[in-house]
DNA sequence: GTGGTCTAGACCACG
DNA sequence: GTGGTCTAGACCACC
């Protein structure tokens, strides 16, 4: 289900955190779905239980989960307009990452090709309902 | 010139190699201009000499600056069209963040505001020679 | 197990990494084993652990080993066909070495014996698995 | 006449050196003939004289050039069957890299190719006399 | 003067 | 436990 690399100088609980976003972002993870328990995630990807619930904890601040008391933790629903220090933060690291990209010599067609790539995976996911 | 936070937990060099990489993309840092050597700017900035040789190492390695032996730092010309892994890796990252700022609920008009932003930049830099 | 001359004019690191080069190279040192910790080494050849890091680093970013997080650092598996940029240094420092050797009075016998010694220390290290 | 990066990691000085054993061993410099001074070298390389004075003393010390007091440096006449310090070092250095190119995947072709590179500038060299 | 190497030792992040 | 970051300060190589 989660691949990890081991081996990635980007930390376990950052990688595990971007694969859930990146489902729940294009739709293999629905609203309110139950996510795998810690203790089930660890054993499944051999990966130490408090590195899962690092991971856990940081979505849920995120906002991109919740928990319940001894049920287990769930996709949240799309809460749009919300998080405007989040989008801040977002707009910052875009800015950033586009002033490099454009520096190296990326084009505007590329970017808009990323940007398109995005639209297109979301749309997908959706339509997979 | 170079303001940094050392509450922050982004590392110190880190910071600086982004804050080197910002001025020289917008221009405010010109081509074969001379940079602070480390030790001035480690007084300036009241931060250990090995943080700030860390960082110009790393910026040489990633072919923003180069350096003169007994002379100096120096920004390099810019030279597009190389560096392939390091843009293939920006690639991803740029679509990782796109996609979550889709997500949060960017639309593309404020995505392209975004890039319209760095060109802007950009050009103002370059004019100012 | 490593051998190091302080009152070289070659720096500690450098010598360490052409050690583990060595080592991996000849078979000593296996795929996927582990390499002492930075502390362990630092204080068996009391040699300061940052001196240790620097080695490491450099070996990792040339692909000879890698680190896990918070479990050490262990020998790269061979992965041949890569790094052309790295092989077409090789070729230049080569080429420049043997123009020497020649010029020196190396004759080809003696140089195609060297090219078997290689072959040997190789192969038997392989054998040795 | 002599091209040097002065971005370049390598020093000077060695750059210099490697330059002026190129020539000798491709027989561009010839035995007996004279150098350029380090005066004018230093003013034709806009470099500083004590760099092109350590050049020289190193290549005198490796028996490349002698130095007549008053009159300039010149080429010494080809030696071989000497220096078995000079070789053994040399010898080493050789193992090191073959070592290193075997292990990255170069062939035995490939290498043998690089010889005969050798031995093809070498004979144009003697040829030109 | 410049950057490069190294030490001694503290503190933090990761698992 | 592991490696990563940082400081304070010494010494060296290069120009």
């Amino acid at each position: 289900m989660f691949e990890l690399d081991v081996r990635s100088r980007k930390p376990i609980y950052e990688q595990l955190i971007d694969k859930v976003k990146e489902m729940v972002q294009h739709g293999i993870l629905q609203a309110d779905e139950q996510l795998p328990s810690v203790r089930t995630l660890s054993s499944q990807l051999t990966v130490n239980p408090n590195t899962i619930q690092k991971a856990y904890r940081e979505l849920e601040r995120e906002g991109y989960i919740y928990s319940l008391q001894g049920k287990g933790s769930f996709v949240s629903p799309l809460q749009q307009g919300q998080n405007e220090s989040q989008k801040a933060e977002l707009r910052n690291e875009l800015l950033r990452l586009m002033a490099e990209a454009v520096y190296l010599g990326f084009t505007a067609l590329e970017i808009g090709a990323l940007y398109r790539q995005v639209e297109e995976q979301r749309e997908r996911g959706n339509n997979s309902d």
